[in-house]
DNA sequence: ATGGAACCTCTAGTCACTGGAGGTTCAAGG
DNA sequence: CCTTGAACCTCCAGTGACTAGAGGTTCCAT
């Protein structure tokens, strides 16, 4: 029964967490709206601080925000349909994840030659500038053929 | 000496790039005020679609617009020193894709075996919402100790 | 009572675009 | 010459997930 409350600089460094980025959770509703102090401090509970590790965990696992509150909702109303659409989304996140790892290496690889090919000596003859530079460039390094570079990798 | 000019929207379809994203170019410096009709409509010529398309290349190689920048202004100074500072560009835009492809590995391998591990019959121990939840998180996937989860993968 | 750390709100910036509203210009057909 | 409608124009807001800073207030130990 030590029910003792939090300041957000507590919970900030306890969490690992920066304060700003706690005040933005509860303003996109990741944290319930915080009680206050009378001077208007916020204050958290014991409860706080465990939402908030569920949060920073998803969010190093890279599910982005959406999906953190999906998950939330999940795991406080534990059952095996919550288990199933936990499944469901973390699947989802690693197909995410190894669709930006293929993406990723291809584009290493191409960059990997660039890079070794050089400038064989004679300046105008520069691998990188004139690869950039091909007309013709051959090999489709964006796979979406929608028009976009996508090389934007989003988060996680 | 075919001196054809183009318009914003056949200098899109050709170089597969958004019209607004012609346009933003031109605002943020990579391609030059454009020469305009009397009643304002863009004009551009063939030197226009191969810098457009020099950028392109480069985007889809990921390199972020300040490396554009300068491959553009290397590529219109050839010389033994351009060629040096392309290859140093190229070099650390390699590094950092290499550096996500790390990073992405280990999470691809993390998210893996949270999802085969799967919830295990009873909806209580779920091992994915359970990993999320715990408090004793062991293995560390922020590599940088900042505090910020990082799993931001920006671009390229 | 005081000093300074920690807190508050609000705004703007990051990156590289994308989308839309609301209005103008161009070129082809009648 | 007039109309139609596609293509163009500018300006503004939004994306994701924060981060940074200005300018002001509260807390708490001394």
């Amino acid at each position: 029964m030590t029910h003792q409350t939090l300041t957000i600089g507590e919970l900030s460094r306890r969490t690992n967490c920066k304060v700003q980025t706690i005040r933005w959770y509860e303003e996109v509703g990741l944290l319930p709206t915080s009680v206050r102090t009378s001077g208007g401090h916020r204050t958290y509970e014991q409860e706080h601080l465990e939402r908030l590790e569920f949060i920073r965990h998803a969010r190093e696992f890279g599910f982005p925000l959406d999906a953190v509150r999906s998950l939330l909702a999940l795991a406080n109303a534990s059952g095996q349909r919550s288990c199933e659409a936990a499944h469901e989304i973390a699947s989802e996140q690693l197909a995410s994840v190894e669709a930006k790892l293929r993406r990723l290496e291809m584009l290493r690889a191409e960059l990997a030659h660039m890079v070794e090919t050089g400038c064989r000596g004679a300046p105008s003859d520069c691998r990188i500038l004139a690869t950039l530079a091909d007309h013709d460039h051959g090999h489709c390094l964006s796979e979406g053929h929608g028009g976009v570079p996508e090389t934007s990798l989003g988060n996680g």
